[in-house]
DNA sequence: GGACACTAGATGCGCGTGCATTCAATGTCC
DNA sequence: GGACATTGAATGCACGCGCATCTAGTGTCC
């Protein structure tokens, strides 16, 4: 086998896996809990770093959503009272995102949920790797 | 580290590679070839299978795409004049999808943009198998 | 201190997606 | 043969995404 061909291989299995596990993940959470992929991946960051930084920023620093996907999935969870905004004053013109009670609650309940589905969706040795 | 912590980890890092690669590969396959990856996926199923069967339920068998979205994309791809589509007498149901010339030139030239960005963005060894 | 570049985040827009539904063709059972 | 379920594909719809742009606050240079 060529390397090309090894890349293809590899690159073909990861988009099988990702589309995969993606998509039981989107459907799992959102029919139990409510919630996108990415706004879960948002609160588990959240969950995560609870120092305090200008939050969008870092956030979006660290995940693969665009800015503006960052900025509309966060006012999503903060319409569904997931999470607040908070001006920071130092740079009044960054935005500090911290968790509200029921935001960490709803994020232990999904983190069950993600679990499983990991659990049954994604084979840990099944890479292509050669 | 738990299994759990594996589990996740090694998701975080699929979902990472996913989006690193898929995002260039968009934009490179757009840019240089009006081709969105879904389609030069399609493209590529028909270049590797040119042997003759129902395509549109063969095409979504071994594709991550729901039915809806290889429907439109073939019919993006027709209307590009990449591909077309041809009735199946046996069965009037099902639609036979095939190449072009023009298709087959352009999945050609695609072709090395590809491998171009996946061996670019897609380091073989990178997955997080523990 | 006033003009100008830059940065953080929000928003208008077009697009591709999945879900649910629809429509036509096919199979089945009496 | 007629009623009914099933199947292959197309389509209405709502939604999340990225890109480009906009707004407002900050830094810099004279």
């Amino acid at each position: 086998m060529t390397s090309q061909e090894a890349l293809v291989e590899h690159w073909r299995s990861l988009l099988t896996s990702y589309n995969e596990v993606a998509c039981h993940l989107e459907r799992a959470l959102s029919d139990a809990h409510g919630l996108s992929m990415s706004e879960f991946e948002i609160l588990d960051r959240l969950v995560a770093q609870q120092c305090e930084k200008r939050r969008m920023q870092d956030l979006a620093a660290d995940m693969y959503l665009s800015q503006s996907a960052l900025s509309r999935a966060v006012a999503r969870l903060e319409k569904s009272g997931l999470v607040a905004r908070a001006l920071c004053e130092a740079d009044r013109r960054g935005v500090f995102v911290t968790l509200t009670t029921e935001g960490l609650r709803r994020h232990t309940a999904a983190r069950e949920t993600h679990l499983a589905v990991l659990a049954s969706h994604l084979q840990v040795g099944q890479d292509a790797r050669r």
